[in-house]
DNA sequence: GACAAATTAGGACGGCTGTCCTAATTGCTG
DNA sequence: CAGCAATTAGGACAGCCGTCCTAATTTGTC
C-alpha cells in the first residue's frame, strides 16, 4: 500500500505549495518570492518545506513544470471543434481574459523568462519552452492556414502580444490593451487575404 | 569657492556610482543588485555610499533621473535635420544598435518598469516616465506626419518594439530581430499611403 | 604648514535569506 | 492498540542584506 500513500497524501501540501509560489513568483517575482512569504500563504511552516521540494529553485522547477502542463491544457481545450483561426483568435483574447493581472503583472511567461534571463538562472530555457509551446501551437493554426512562413507568423504573434502586456501594465490603461487586442484581430483578418504579408 | 568646490568634486564618485548602478540594474535587475555589487564595481568601499546617496532607492531615483537625461539628449540627436518619418526610423534601429545587450538583457526601460511594477515600488511612475518621454517625442513625429491619431500610433510602435525584445531576449534570435525590424519598417512606409491604419 | 571641510574606509547593527537538523505530531497498517 | 512511516513545527546556522556610525585620510584654502 506503500504507492496508494504516495498517490494520496502528497498532492495536498505540495500541490498548494505548488500554486501559492506561482501566483507569488508572477504577481511579486521570483527573486523579490522568499521561503517565508510562501510559507505564510500557505499556512505552514518554513521548516517543513524541504520535505517537500530541496531548494528554492526545485520549487522554481515544479512551478515551470506545472505552467506547461497548464498551458497544454488550455491550448487542448481551444483545439476542441474550433477551426484554425478560431484557435488563434482564442489566444489573442487570453489578453482581454486575463486584462486585470495583466495590467498590474504583465504577462506571467514573459516576465519570468526575462528575469531568470537577467539572473543567469539555469532555469531560463526551461521557461521559454513555455513560449515554444505557444510558438509551435501557434505555427501549426498558421500552417493549417495556409501559410508557409507559419513559425516567424506564430513569433510574430507572440512578440505583439508580449509587447502589448508590458504597455499594458506600464500605463494601467485598458483601451490601449483593447484597441490592440482589435488591431491583432485585423491582422489576423488580413491575412487570411495575403497569405504572406506580417504588416 | 564652495561653490566651485560641489560642481568639481561630486561628478567624479558619485558620477561613476550612478553609471555602474545603471549598468547593474540593467543586466542584473534591480532587486538583484546588492550595495556590495556596485561597490565592487565602482572599487570603493561599502560604507563610503551614503556619503553620496542616502539609500538603495535614492541611487534608483538618480539612474531613471540619468536615464531620463540620456533618452532626452538621444531624441534631441535624431531631431537633427532629419525629416518626421527618418526620426522614427532611428528610434526602430535602436533595436540593432544595441542588439547584443537587448538579447542578453531585454529593453532597459521595459524591463525596469516590469519589475518595479512587481515590487510595488514607488519608483514604477517615474520609470515609466522614460517610456512617455518616447511616446510624446513619437506622436509628435506622426503628427507632422499628418497622423491625427498619434499617440496611439506612438504608443502601438513603443509595444511593438517591446515586444521584438522580449522574444529577441528569450530566444537569443538574431534572425528574429531583423526581420521583426523590416517588418516595422514596412509597416511605417505603408502609413505613409494609407494614414489611418495601424495594421 | 595649519586648519577646516569633504571624502573615504571599515566595521557594527539588526534583520532577513536559504538551508538544514531534530523532535514532536499525525495518520496509516497490522 | 502498538508500531512504523509520513508529515509537521520550530529553531539553529552561516551568510548576506541595507543602513548607520566613527575614525582616518585626502583635499582645498588661508
Amino acid at each position: 500500500m506503500q504507492f496508494k500513500k504516495v498517490i494520496m497524501t502528497q498532492p495536498k501540501t505540495r500541490e498548494r505549495i505548488e500554486e501559492k509560489a506561482d501566483t507569488l513568483f508572477y504577481e511579486n517575482g521570483f527573486e523579490a518570492t522568499s521561503f517565508a512569504d510562501i510559507a505564510e500563504a500557505v499556512g505552514i511552516s518554513r521548516g517543513n518545506f524541504y520535505h517537500h521540494f530541496k531548494s528554492k529553485d526545485d520549487i522554481l522547477d515544479a512551478v515551470i513544470r506545472r505552467r506547461l502542463a497548464k498551458t497544454r491544457c488550455m491550448l487542448g481545450e481551444w483545439e476542441a471543434d474550433a477551426p484554425p483561426k478560431a484557435r488563434i483568435l482564442s489566444f489573442i483574447r487570453i489578453l482581454l481574459t486575463n486584462q486585470t493581472k495583466i495590467m498590474a503583472f504583465g504577462c506571467p511567461v514573459g516576465t519570468l523568462t526575462t528575469e531568470l534571463a537577467k539572473l543567469d538562472h539555469v532555469a531560463h530555457e526551461r521557461a521559454a519552452d513555455i513560449f515554444t509551446l505557444f510558438r509551435d501551437w501557434l505555427a501549426e493554426q498558421f500552417r493549417a492556414l495556409g501559410h508557409d512562413d507559419a513559425k516567424a507568423l506564430a513569433l510574430h504573434l507572440l512578440g505583439r502580444t508580449q509587447g502589448i502586456t508590458v504597455m499594458a501594465s506600464t500605463y494601467h490603461d485598458e483601451d490601449y490593451l483593447a484597441s490592440e487586442v482589435a488591431a491583432l484581430e485585423g491582422w489576423l483578418d488580413a491575412l487570411s487575404d495575403k497569405p504572406s504579408l506580417k504588416g
